[in-house]
DNA sequence: TTTATATCGGTATGTCAATAGCGATATTTT
DNA sequence: AAAATATCGCTATTGACATACCGATATAAA
């Protein structure tokens, strides 16, 4: 009874299978790296610690069929599961707010594995506006617009004090960007249509905090 | 087959309500902050925009009593939840390797909210070894068992390469860590006591790439 | 060729959290 | 003092995901 939708969504992934996909992607590269043609649920899951059956389920999902006593096509799930994430095209994406986190993101090395550049800084400090950080100009806050339209550029990247979360994340969604990637602590309020995926240190802090603080 | 201990747990408070704690938190801070003295569910439901009663719900588990047609009193309110989140006493914590997000950790002056503080920072390189980054001096990776021990420390922020996320894991739990912070994308095998909270960029840009992907 | 086995793929069950509805109660108003 | 109302707090329902089970099948061994 809960099938009757099956109209809008050509794929239904379940949002945990998604967060896990990363996680089965990098050991999958690494046993292609090894020299693997094909790839066993059962030794993915004993490689990760994860339960065999879940691990089975995630990678089926794929689409990708695989063959008993053998395992699923090495190539072929790497390139299905890349292709879930949409990691097989280069994303450009713009960072706002170039402070601490800002500038940490812009050095980070590791986004070349999701195909993500970050491709304009913005900020609204005139102090850093001009400057080049990591190979990436500062720009003024008032280029948004032009430079997000310009280059078609569909992810946002907000590292902004709290204060200014809202009105930065007002001012991605009407230069049209799809996605915004928060770093603030703060709910954004945006449109139907534009995702939002929250990275909340303290969230993250309080779970292990509270586990340490509870167990004395 | 793991889930069978229900220890002698006080109080079990469901994992999305602790992570849900300091958005809470942060609102009856800046209601008390305009001078209320009582908070209401449905006041802080509409602020944060989410559901008025599993707002209730998630306040009512604090333990503070409310009062029909005036809400819960503010300053316990704020008191319980920052005592469930361990809050209330200061923390001090290690990190382990500072590069780019290990020093942006480092730089992060928004962990006094969480009366968090990083008492001291290792790194295995000679390069950074003895500098002081942010106000905290770099020490090298001997010294680890010794100023945990000493300072009585039960929380690692882990920001190594992923190539020496288990190995430095290892090094903490040695030095009897109770939690460790995890910014690698390694997953970590810990001994049967130790918390790991996991903060994967990839898993968490994973969502956010696989929407905008999918919605062309 | 026949048998054994490892692995995939679907179905069923259980658990946990979100949502919905309803009664209880204290405050305010008349 | 009595009525109206806002808010708490409990219980039931729904839904999503993880877990468990079982059959199907291709490969390997005998």
């Amino acid at each position: 009874m809960n099938k009757k939708n099956q109209l809008p969504k050509p794929f239904a992934l379940p949002l945990p299978t998604i967060r896990r996909y990363p996680v089965y992607l990098r050991c999958i590269n690494e046993m292609i790296a090894a020299g693997e043609t094909h790839i066993s649920s059962a030794v993915v899951a004993e490689k990760l610690g994860l339960d065999d059956v879940l691990t089975r389920k995630d990678l089926a999902m794929a689409g990708v069929p695989g063959k008993p006593r053998r395992g699923y096509p090495a190539m072929e799930l790497q390139a299905a599961i890349t292709a879930a994430l949409g990691w097989d095209d280069s994303t450009d994406a713009v960072l706002i707010g170039v402070g601490s986190l800002g500038n940490a993101l812009l050095g980070y090395s590791g986004f070349k594995e999701q195909n993500l550049s970050i491709a304009a800084a913005f900020d609204a400090s005139p102090k850093i506006v001009g400057k080049t950080m990591h190979g990436v100009k500062v720009l003024p806050m008032e280029e948004l617009p032009r430079l997000v339209k310009r280059l078609k550029i569909r992810l946002g990247i907000l590292t902004v004090p709290n204060a200014a979360g809202q009105s930065c994340a007002d001012k991605l969604v009407a230069a049209g960007i799809r996605g915004i990637w928060n770093f603030t602590s703060v709910r954004l309020a945006v449109p139907e249509g534009v995702i939002v995926q929250n990275v909340d240190l303290a969230q993250s802090l309080a779970v292990l905090s509270h586990a340490i603080s509870a167990k004395r």
